[in-house]
DNA sequence: AAGGGCGAAAGTCAAAGAAAGTCAAATCAC
DNA sequence: GTGATTTGACTTTCTTTGACTTTCGCCCTT
């Protein structure tokens, strides 16, 4: 098979990111060594290293600006995998709390972070309709989750 | 990570304050070690330590000039009362992490949990189509410092 | 002793510079 | 022909720079 510039971009990245659990790069010299512009960057982060494939990409634009991307981690079993998906539908209060308490069980969380995180899905701070609550009790766990699995300072 | 100049002057600001709870500077000395123009400072002191951040700047022009830079102190309860007053109106992302890096600072998060909040209140997190999302926010906010307010007895 | 001028601060603001992001058109591979 | 890749013009965000302004203490004059 023929790589594209892509493929070999998404290699480079990989890579990198064996030894550490991230890495932080310049748009533009990463462009610069490829021989690409730019954007193509951006579109190999973005069709490769994605929230699906267990990446987290965050970036700052200006001065010192930088992309940082994050490989995510699981515990053994897959269980915050699984959580993740679950997290894909609407979540009620009750299917959501056991979640959480689950994190506790695996000590995933700590007692007080646990308390913490079900004060943020609860149904005063999300005082909403029923449906679009749901919806949003499910984005906030989603994204606590992948805080979770990027478990590095 | 690649530091701008002014993160470098904002770390040595910081840790001038870590002593004591203010420091006097003299704008031309600083911006001449920092081999930067004057106004550089200003940009660090106004992007860096604001009031949400919890610092006051006060400053005197003309012959005997200066900066001071204060840490701001008061206790934890009159500290928690007012981030609850903040949390009735919409809060913005910048201002509620603002408010919420203050609480690490003064010891009533952990840097975990401190992380956890921020990223439920997250843009990703909280993203639904219709624009309350900062109103969702300052909900979240005050019912994670009540939360605290609970524990904090 | 009062007022004015000078120079030494600090403040303001907008332009320039330095990243990264977006989006859609063009091209390529199958 | 379709979907994936490449390209580039345009945008947004953050930092750096510098010209110009304001304020203040001191000294000098009267």
């Amino acid at each position: 098979m023929n790589k594209s510039v892509s493929d070999i971009i998404e290699e480079f990245i990989m890579s990198s990111l064996d030894d550490d659990s991230f890495i932080e790069l310049s748009r533009n010299d990463l462009a610069k060594f490829f021989a690409c512009v730019p954007s193509q960057i951006n579109y190999v982060l973005n069709t490769r290293f994605t929230i699906n494939r267990g990446f987290v990409v965050e970036s700052q634009r200006g001065g010192a600006g930088y992309i940082k991307v994050s490989r995510l981690k699981d515990n053994d079993d897959n269980f915050l995998k699984s959580a993740l998906d679950l997290c894909n539908q609407p979540l009620n209060l009750t299917d959501a709390n056991q979640l959480i308490n689950q994190m506790m069980d695996r000590n995933i969380l700590s007692k007080n972070e646990c308390e913490l995180v079900k004060t943020t899905i609860s149904v005063k701070a999300l005082n909403n309709p029923i449906n679009i609550d749901n919806t949003i009790r499910s984005n906030i766990l989603k994204q606590v989750i992948i805080k979770l699995m990027q478990n590095h300072k």
